[in-house]
RNA sequence: GGGCCCUUCGUCUAUCGGUUAGGACGCUAGGUUUUCAACCUGGAAAGAGGGGUUCAACUCCCCUAGGGCCUACCA
């Protein structure tokens, strides 16, 4: 696993309790933007040595998540459980080297022990860091911990700047459990070290363990990587956010209609910012993005801003492509044609004109669902109520024109539309509002003209002649 | 209890000692108008509080308040 370039790698490694969550996320998306701006490489790894929490289903949601955001990683993905035994060979070399003890308290003694460092405000220290080995008791089961060191310690993080701390906060911290499993702090210091981490974007949860893990590079004599620590995301009112508390998975943004781009977009201006630029194609988020732009304050999760950032990249999504993902959100309005092809081939006709009216796929469901409404169906309300006999005239006299409108395009409807509005006297509100009752029931949809142009001859005349025989 | 981190419009943010404190979302007034959306033009809206340092502080320092993180044989 030990490289010989020097060349930029970040790692993603969360551990596997749950889906990919908002905050993960936005993590996972900085630490592969910094590796691809820096043509670095950008590492997964699942920080999976809590056997009771870590679930399978968990990680296929991680990657799953990362994948469908358009994260891609380098490489294997590396379980941090499998690596155990190399985590312990580490913990032995450093008993050997006497930066490491093991510890004989037992669970009792420890709790004594931590309740009066916790009233005294200082850190655990283990009674047996400076005991003889040779007093340790047959048979007895044992830890390895830490000899936390004597110095005060620095880190020198991109985000917060340096951040100290006295030698007396850090305590001995445990190694090896009982059962000889090594804990997060060895695992992570190890693995990093291994897989050549030179940059460690992660949320600022981890901000004190980076001195207790700069502990351990020192001890082993590793290089510590560069640390940034960026705050968390919050939910919108201030709190953390919580797994009931706006906390979704990745796939919950999916479901609700966002672009993957869209959300990376979203993602990429909440707690890094470049100037004022909002808005951010892939290529130019690798050149524009570096650590000097993250932000210190943790920030609040804003859905109107993200449907805002969203419509932004519908707008410059790929036609076919939002055909098919709009399919599903599609699926879910009743009361459409049967025959599919007809529906693919008027969407797709109308797409160019659709995607830029809706701000998600949700959105692009209900503005391209006037295509697709079966026929007839019935006006309610206010709309039924602008059919009057004289409107009915009226557009019986547009449908016999347009029963002779030779070419049927937005360009000839439209001056078709303005010279009957014309010929009748009328604004253009005393034809528009019916006609547009008429074809498209009450549904969202684009100006008059293309609703002609993309419903087609036949089904316009259709749609007109189920309303007015409806009232004659 | 202890340590560490954070604090500019409602929200995301710009500012890196000297600005009428800028932009974006949202909100709002008006325009356009055949629905919805979009779009155009305006508007309201901010330096948590208190001390310093300085000719000058949002910016540097201290205190307070408020949030957050850690303080596990979780990660």
């Amino acid at each position: 696993m030990q490289h010989t370039d020097h060349i930029v790698r970040t790692r993603f490694a969360p551990s596997p309790t749950g889906f990919l969550h908002i905050g993960g996320a936005r993590t996972a998306l900085f630490n592969w933007l910094f590796a691809r701006h820096h043509g670095g490489q950008f590492l997964l790894r699942i920080e999976d040595t809590d056997r009771a929490r870590s679930t399978q289903p968990a990680i296929d949601a991680i990657q799953d998540g990362l994948s469908w955001l358009g994260l891609d990683w380098d490489g294997d993905v590396v379980s941090q459980y499998n690596r155990a035994s190399r985590h312990v060979e580490i913990a032995h070399q450093m008993v050997e080297s006497g930066h490491a003890f093991r510890c004989y308290c037992t669970a009792d003694e420890v709790d004594a022990l931590r309740a009066a460092a916790f009233d005294q405000g200082r850190a655990l220290r283990s009674p047996w860091r400076d005991r003889d080995p040779a007093d340790a008791p047959a048979d007895a089961a044992f830890t390895v911990r830490f000899r936390a060191a004597d110095e005060d310690m620095v880190v020198a993080d991109a985000v917060q700047g340096d951040v100290r701390w006295a030698a007396k906060e850090f305590d001995d911290l445990v190694l090896l459990r009982s059962d000889a499993s090594p804990t997060y702090n060895l695992a992570v210091v190890v693995d990093d070290h291994d897989m050549d981490i030179t940059h460690i974007i992660r949320g600022d949860d981890h901000l004190v363990n980076a001195g207790r893990q700069c502990q351990i590079y020192d001890a082993l004599g590793w290089q510590r990587p560069v640390f940034a620590h960026i705050p968390l995301i919050h939910g919108q009112d201030g709190k953390k956010l919580s797994k009931r508390h706006g906390a979704l998975g990745a796939e919950a943004y999916r479901d609700m209609g966002y672009l993957p781009e869209g959300l990376r977009n979203y993602l990429l201006r909440l707690g890094w910012s470049h100037g004022d630029q909002e808005i951010f194609d892939d290529a130019q988020a690798i050149v524009a993005f570096d650590l000097s732009g993250l932000n210190k304050a943790p920030s609040r999760l804003d859905l109107d801003k993200l449907s805002h950032i969203n419509a932004h990249h519908m707008a410059q999504a790929d036609d076919a492509r939002l055909c098919e993902l709009v399919r599903p959100f599609l699926a879910g309005l009743d009361g459409q044609i049967e025959d599919e092809s007809i529906k693919a081939a008027r969407i797709k006709t109308a797409m160019p004109v659709l995607k830029s009216r809706a701000a998600t796929l949700a959105e692009l469901a209900q503005q391209a669902y006037f295509l697709v409404k079966a026929r007839p169906f019935s006006l309610e309300g206010k709309l039924a109520k602008l059919l009057d006999e004289e409107t009915c005239a009226r557009l019986n006299r547009l449908f016999t024109r347009l029963v002779e409108t030779l070419v049927w395009n937005e360009e000839t409807l439209a001056s078709e539309l303005k010279q009957f509005a014309e010929s009748e006297q009328v604004g253009f509100g005393k034809i528009g509002q019916p006609l547009r009752a008429v074809l498209t029931g009450g549904a969202a949809a684009p100006d008059l003209a293309l609703v002609m142009a993309f419903l087609g001859r036949d089904e316009v005349l259709d749609r007109m002649k189920d309303q007015l025989s409806l009232r004659s």
